[in-house]
DNA sequence: ACCTGAACACCGTTCAAGT
DNA sequence: ACCTGAACACCGTTCAAGT
């Protein structure tokens, strides 16, 4: 279960000893990150904007005024747009390097990995519901790299964890894509029901809700009830469970069919 | 099973006999439509710009110069470009109700139903690449309508479906969502699979091939063959069967326990 | 080394004006 | 009734010039 840290790119200009250089500005600075520009703020400051007023809201002209800047001082860090999103989108993703709950060594084998993983890339697309759609449909490096596990880091996590543990190549290989369409459908669900922001300050004023005659729908009507209910999160859970179910029974029925050749080592 | 003819809306300023004023044109004209725009003709050259260029190529100067006009003349026909493009989304979604496929009496209750709603869904994905992951991300009009099935009608239907055939309600609405999202993941990273044209001509030249070093990650590497492999439509029909076997399953068992109050009438 | 001013091509959108 | 010209505000991006 090897996991390394972030993903990015190894940029060489750091220019601080790590916590040292932080210390002499407010550290939560509202806007304005005067101290010298750094390809992380930049990418950074995207992400707050989109979360903030959702991705048509982020222009170079006003990413750089929110870091104080002029848009052209950006390509210094920045290829241009479009590669700016890409760089926000790893941003994003790189936060479940950073999560506890999905690093700490799995319990109960890999059924537990993939629930913590599948719990932690759910805390992401919550935390960050305008970049998750772009997460999901920005086309990905290479054919087989599915969103929204969008590194080679994670795939060779996730595939190390599977063979590891006694499943064939072929049935780790199906267990990924399984896997992805299940994160990828549920949370994009998920997340355009809570509603997204989507250009500039939604709804300019006293709604004018938009109420559709249901009458000519009278199951849509009967079940309203029912279909407005918010029952992600349970049925984020009972999804995965009957997921993860149907690889350890496909598993178990594999090494009946094909006993054990050397039962594999439960290390790390 | 009623479904009727289209969704968008009823415009009511359709300047012709329908078919007549159509037959003084080569009617198949290749990119100019002189005769009279049209809602309906903006909307599928829109589609059409999309399909062959991707979504960022469509721009109101561009999509007026394709139909032989100056931008502003669009104005007339769309409001603006954002409800444009959610026109683009109805006008691709509305093949459906034309696909012969999906309508024919199902053989074979509400599984045939489904099946056939799955394939027709997945053909309009394939179609229409470029278009989907917009089908699949455009907040829906309200909470509960979940893409890619974006309109009342198909909710209707597939919600009368099910519960015409012994299906509770809670148990209906929870069909419904297993459904949208296992077609939601499955057909996007589909798509996405098959490289979507992004923006302007796709590749300048010689393409550099951008080849990642594999060599830190191991299983990815000894497993690329099988990732590569495009396995996507058996995967679509596997993983349809199952979910639809598992409705059917927890469908036997509510009868069980609440014996049939009246065993439905499998009309129309 | 890092940022800016000015400029360019291209956007979406409005509106008075043409036919 | 339908389309256009001109205009406006706002884009992304380049590049020579400033400090």
């Amino acid at each position: 279960m090897d996991v390394a840290r972030s993903g990015s790119e190894d940029d060489p200009d750091t220019p601080r000893g790590r916590g040292a250089a932080a210390s002499d500005v407010p550290a939560g600075a509202p806007a304005s990150g005067r101290p010298g520009l750094d390809r992380r703020r930049v990418l950074r400051a995207a992400v707050e904007l989109i979360d903030r007023h959702g991705l048509s809201a982020l222009t170079m002209r006003r990413l750089g005024a929110h870091l104080g800047v002029e848009a052209m001082a950006l390509y210094r860090y920045v290829p241009g747009r479009e590669s700016l999103i890409d760089g926000v989108v790893e941003t994003v993703l790189d936060e479940l390097y950073g999560d506890a709950d999905v690093h700490i060594a799995p319990v109960h084998g890999w059924q537990d990995y993939l629930h913590r993983l599948a719990h932690g890339v759910r805390r992401i697309a919550l935390a960050h519901p305008a970049v998750f759609p772009t997460i999901s449909t920005r086309p990905p490096a290479a054919p087989w790299i599915r969103p929204p596990l969008r590194s080679l880091r994670w795939v060779e996590s996730f595939l190390s964890a599977l063979t590891s543990n006694g499943f064939s190549d072929e049935a780790a290989v199906a267990a990924y894509r399984a896997y992805t369409s299940f994160l990828l459908g549920h949370l994009l669900l998920e997340v355009a029901q809570r509603g997204v922001p989507i250009s500039p300050e939604d709804e300019p004023e006293g709604s004018p809700e938009v109420t559709v005659d249901l009458d000519e729908y009278p199951n849509v009507q009967r079940l309203e009830p029912h279909l407005s209910q918010d029952e992600s999160a349970a049925e984020f859970d009972e999804s995965l469970e009957t997921l993860l179910d149907r690889l350890e029974r496909d598993l178990v029925a594999s090494r009946r069919s094909r006993p054990s050749p050397t039962q594999s080592d439960p290390s790390t």
